[in-house]
Order: structure tokens, then sequence, then C-alpha cells
DNA sequence: GAGTGGTCTAGACCACTGT
DNA sequence: CAGTGGTCTAGACCACTCC
């Protein structure tokens, strides 16, 4: 008759889920320690196998720990994330404007540091494309305007996981009259897509970046190769020039457990005193 | 002996889910529709129960789909995204030094609009902690070193849900000469954080955003109202000041469903002539 | 080769949704 | 009340890792 609040107890996975969760975030098992096997588990609880199996697959998709065949799962070690600063924007408009020799070498913005050149292969198509409702509108151009549309994959040779990934939207008016731009073959363009621009007189004033985050697809957690349980970040970068016009728009995605995006915002300072007189 | 290369089919319940997958994708199951019931999807795969309801699980934790007792699958509907754009941080700046009759009424910046004051629920809780080494290092400052903890929390009184989630750190020293700002029961401070600073001669003159993401727990997950396959967005915001020493750290999360992080970079203009004569 | 987790089946009961 | 998905069991086979 009468409801009972709370009394019902959690489904058996999910409170096997939440103890081995605690043991972790306690310290009980460390980063890397092995976690109980199933049978272990389904003993402990006295539970079937599957339930075991549910809680560690949940485990998984929060990505809490790694789990394979043949392995005992192990509580996952957090990878050192890459840094990717804003003050990249400013770094390479001040290079658009140094003469070649210094720009040379210093491809695209997306560069993998910290590995091997011999392991990365670096590919770039170009395709012209109609902008569609949703790009017109950013570039505020007509639909059926066109645009250069630029795809960036770099890969690891080794392992053939990508490095990273992204595609960059121009308006084909803007760039049509230097065919260089159009032109895949030029790449890796030595000052990147700033000096690009500025060779048909555009200085971007303004970047605007849009973050926000979703679970991978199957085939891009496979791409990536990304452990269960780790999200993407989505990051569309949108490069206005001195008359607020969009001329760039980027998206480009990375792996959220070894990344992290870092955006510098300078403040005005306050007018000298506030009390002043007028 | 010779390894077939690539000719072992995936396990039915990933050919399924990519099956399922690329109809979405298509646009041939709409945004709302209603997926196959698992009996469907046994009879049309031929396998079991457990098999379909394997793939519909992965489909969950990937945030296409949302699931429930007694009703079919539905394609998830993406819900509009709230724009946090980094321009807070000079409007708030240049609040700080308004009178207080202008900055009355405008508390803390993660209010929500978008929804009638009244289901909100803001609490605020202070405490003082030991700095630990993650923390001190942030602040350059000894481990032992004492730090103001503020935590914010607002939440939707009819749905109980969390409406934002925020710990703010400040060095006891930086504040100990203002007692009102030790004191919880002054929230909610007009002007926010930085006004409150401004009273002990402090003005920040920028700030660095440190954005990742993760899946939440089960908790979290519960907490905001989150669907499965959600992930969380986490924010530290680190505040310097004109010596470029740190004077507050916030860690903030967002649902990446319905979140957009915004950042502007004004970047400085090329001198007006790269080959003017020197 | 022993032990592990991953896949898969068949079948049961329950909570919840629609009508 | 019929039908749905969520939970749970018992048991089988396989791929993989480690010894």
């Amino acid at each position: 008759m009468e409801p009972q609040p709370t009394a019902v107890s959690p489904p058996i996975h999910l409170r096997i889920a939440d103890d081995l969760r605690m043991q972790i975030e306690r310290g009980d098992l460390a980063p890397g320690a092995s976690l109980p096997t199933l049978a272990d588990i389904c003993e402990r609880y006295s539970c079937s196998m599957n339930s075991a199996r549910s809680a560690i697959t949940l485990l998984k998709a929060q990505g809490l720990i790694t789990a394979g065949r043949g392995r005992a799962p192990v509580v996952r070690i957090p990878p050192g994330k890459v840094v990717r600063s804003s003050e990249r924007h400013q770094a390479e408009k001040d290079l658009a404007r140094r003469p070649a020799s210094e720009r040379a070498g210093i491809g695209e913005a997306e560069t993998n540091l910290n590995m091997s050149i011999v392991d990365q292969v670096f590919d770039s198509t170009y395709d012209t494309i109609t902008a569609g409702s949703q790009l017109a509108e950013v570039f505020g151009i007509a639909t059926s305007d066109l645009l250069l549309r630029r795809r960036y994959i770099s890969k690891d040779t080794r392992t053939d996981r990508l490095l990273s990934f992204s595609t960059s939207y121009m308006p084909v008016s803007l760039v049509s009259s230097n065919p260089d731009l159009m032109d895949e073959t030029k790449e890796p363009w030595p000052g990147g897509t700033q000096h690009q621009l500025s060779t048909v007189g555009v200085e971007i004033m303004c970047m605007v970046d849009q973050v926000t985050g979703r679970m991978p697809t199957t085939v891009e957690a496979q791409q990536w190769g990304l452990p269960d349980g780790v999200p993407l970040l989505l990051c569309r970068r949108i490069s206005l020039d001195a008359n607020n016009r969009t001329v760039e728009v980027s998206d480009a995605e990375y792996p959220a457990d070894r990344t992290e995006l870092r955006f510098i915002t300078p403040l005005k300072p306050w007018r000298k005193k506030a009390s002043t007189k007028s």
C-alpha cells in the first residue's frame, strides 16, 4: 500500500559498480591495479557472472577502468594531457608576417610534438562544396555559395591511430584570387592558414572558439584508439577579420582523456581611479 | 595457418548497433522516432534478446538514443545548447567598479537565465582547507597554506536537478583582511568575485580557462539528470592579477549535451606595413 | 594449459508504459 | 492487461594472456 520511499535497494550490478568505484576513488585500488576477477566478484557479492560483467561494463563506460580478454580489469591510468593553448592564435598571426625562411618547417598548427616526426604521416584533402544552411549562416552567405573544404588528418604510422583531425572551411570567393590556396599539393603551407589568408589581403583580428563534447561513435573510438568511456572534445573555431566578417571556420576534435584546451582572456585595466572627479 | 586479415565478422551486437547508428545518421530514423523493439531486433537479425539488448546498451552509452522501461528506445533529440561566453569575464570586471545599486541583483556569474527564478534554489558553502599539493602548485604557495573554499550549487526545485555546480579557491592570506569575504551569509554578493577581490585591493588582469571532459559517475549523472552517454565538460578557471600571481581558482562542470563554452581571442593588429622602411 | 574476460543463448521475473 | 525494456540467472564457447 504505502510506497516505501527509498527502501528499494538498487540493482545488484549498480551496487557492485558503486562499491568498486568508491574503492578506486579512495585509493584502495590505485591506478594500474587489478580489479577482482569476474569470478571473485560473483562470489563476493553472490551474484551471477553476467551481473558482475554488467558492473564492469558500466565502469568501463565511465572511463574508470580498462578491460580486455585474458586480463583482469585494471584501474585506468590517466594519460598526460597535451595542452592546446589559444596563445597559438597570436603566435601564428605574428609568424605570418615573417620571411618565408622563418615560416618554413612550421606547417599546420595541429602538428603533434612530443613524438618523432618519422612516425607521423600527414594528409590534407581539398574539395569544394556548397555551404548548406548551417555553414551559410555562420559565414553570412547563401546556402548555394561555394566553400573550399580542407580536411587535415595526421596518423601514427606505427599504430595507425589518428593523431589529429580537423576540417576547415573558407569561401571560394575569398581565396580564389590566389590559385595556390586551392591546391592541396602546396600543403603543408609554411606559416599556416593565417599566412595563406594574408596572400589575399585578409588579416584575422579575432577568433571565437566554441567548445562542446560528446561520446565518439564506434568507428571514431577505433580511429583514435580511444578506450571505452572517453569523450571527444569538439572545437569550432571561427576567424573574423577587421570588419567582423567570418573568413574561416575550422572544426577540430580531440580525445578528452589526453587533451586540455586552454584559453587566455586578458582583461582591460580599470581606469586609474574610479573615484576620479570628472 | 595463415591469419585471415579482416575476414572475421564483428560480433553480432556491434553489427546491430552499427546498422541502427547508420539509419540514425542517414535520417531514416529521425530524432524522436522509435527504434525497433528488442523483439523486432532479435527476429530481424536472428539473435537472442540479450544480443539485441547489448546493441541498445551501446547506443545509449554513445548518447544516440534514450531508452526506458515500457517504451521502445527513441532517437535522442539534442537539447539546445546554453552558451557560456568568456566575454562574461570582462563584463564582470567592468561591473565591479560600478556603484552598489547597479551591482545589486547580479549575483553569481553562474546564474541560470531562461527559467523562472522561483524554481531555482541557490546554495553557497564556505570552508577553509589546506592547499594540498595540486592547488599549492597552481597558487605557488605551500601545501600547508590555507585556502578559502567556496562551493556553489544551484538546483531546479521542481526536478531537484543540478543547474550549476562550481568550486572556488582563494588564499586565506589574500582575503582575510576583509572578514565579509569569508562569511557565506553575505552571498549572493552583488557584483561577484571580481568585486569581492577589489575590496582587498586585487584587480584581475588575466583569466586562463583550462577545459577538458570526462564521463560522469553514476551519482553525477543522477544529480545533473543526465541521460546515458553524455559527458561532463570540466573547466578550471585561473585568475591572475597584474603581477601574474594566481588569486583565484574556480572549478566548474557542465553537461556537454546542453553547454557550449565560447572563448573570444582578440588578435593584435599587424603593424601598418610590414614593408615600411625603418 | 589454466584462467581470464568477451560473446551469445534461453529463459525467468519485474517495473513501467501504453491502451 | 498486453507489451515493453531492465534485471538476473545458468551455462556454453571462444580469444586472449600469462605462466
